[in-house]
DNA sequence: GTCCATGCAAACCTTTTGCACTATA
DNA sequence: TATAGTGCAAAAGGTTTGCATGGAC
């Protein structure tokens, strides 16, 4: 189909390609495709986002290869996968200038922030040793409204009970 | 069915009849099972559990009364509900000892444990507010080892690239 | 030439919805 | 009695899988 290929393998796809290397598995175009639009999104594309992306490039891949290739990628570390609560999941690459970073979430309009904080990551590793557990990965997600929103007036549903419960 | 009420209603259980008298809603039967259990289980159950312990009380109710019940729960802001990243939802009601708390997430064996920071409050406030965020809710999820686990001789999987990128 | 990836469609799983029937207020 | 809830089964939506074909090594 794609005779034309892209001028030059990306140093991030060619990492995935050493990945998928030392794993015995083959690099195929689809692959290198796919993990070329990950590495160049500097967003929270989902699956379709992210074959959208590949149609205006020209690559007709299908949904089952992508979901494949994205599974490698989570396993190489490379990329990670994210469920902000809208019945779907989101992937971001981890070689951004911000390895390490938590998202702040507006309700109203569906903006994901970045933000990065070296206290937060401190004390998680605290209270995990402090608790004999051993640490992994862990995640902090703020839900809200962005700056934008507030200033247009958006106000967070009021549901729940009138009288708040404070059972402490 | 059943024609043995339970003994007495519990107060979360009326609690939940208020929030649905005040919203003009009936009170039924199957909406008081369903809190019951959700309000008598210290852990987080799922769906699938929900309706397990209802058997298990002799109470026969639908999935979908199960769902649009937790619905009505989250929304009154009584129960919390838990994505762990396991493809189903989890919930908990918030009228433990600890309302507001976090979890870690043992990945070998599924156990969440609940801890407790003023810190991370305090630093979510912070880190939302100096960004013009208005939060709303936060979530601080830890994954990792728990401790009978790694005394078990649990291992993380280690996959991933063999030479970590640190591209800061 | 062998093995594995791809693509399509069907299967899967959790969650949601439509509809006839029943219970609540 | 009017209104809303329940249960069943079907639908929906995202993700996974089976299988025949085609490409990588």
């Amino acid at each position: 189909m794609n005779t034309q290929n892209p001028p030059q393998v990306s140093p991030f796809v060619r990492l995935f390609g050493r990945y998928l290397r030392d794993q015995g598995l083959p690099v195929t175009q689809q692959r290198e495709a796919v993990a070329d639009v990950v590495f160049s999104s500097d967003d929270h594309p989902s699956v379709d986002d992210i074959e959208q992306r590949l149609r205006e490039v020209g690559e007709r891949i299908g949904k089952a290869t992508i979901y494949r290739t994205l599974d490698l990628l989570v396993r190489s570390k490379l990329v990670e996968e994210h469920d902000f609560d809208e019945g779907f999941k989101r992937y971001e690459h981890r070689l951004s200038r911000q390895p390490e970073h938590e998202h702040l979430i507006c309700q109203e309009c569906g903006t994901v922030t970045e933000f990065r904080s070296h206290e937060v990551q401190r004390l998680q590793e605290e209270i995990a040793r402090s608790r004999g557990f051993r640490p992994n990965r862990y995640k902090l997600e703020i839900y809200g409204l962005c700056a934008p929103c507030q200033e247009a007036g958006a106000e967070l549903p009021r549901e729940g009970l009138t009288c708040p419960i404070e059972t402490v």
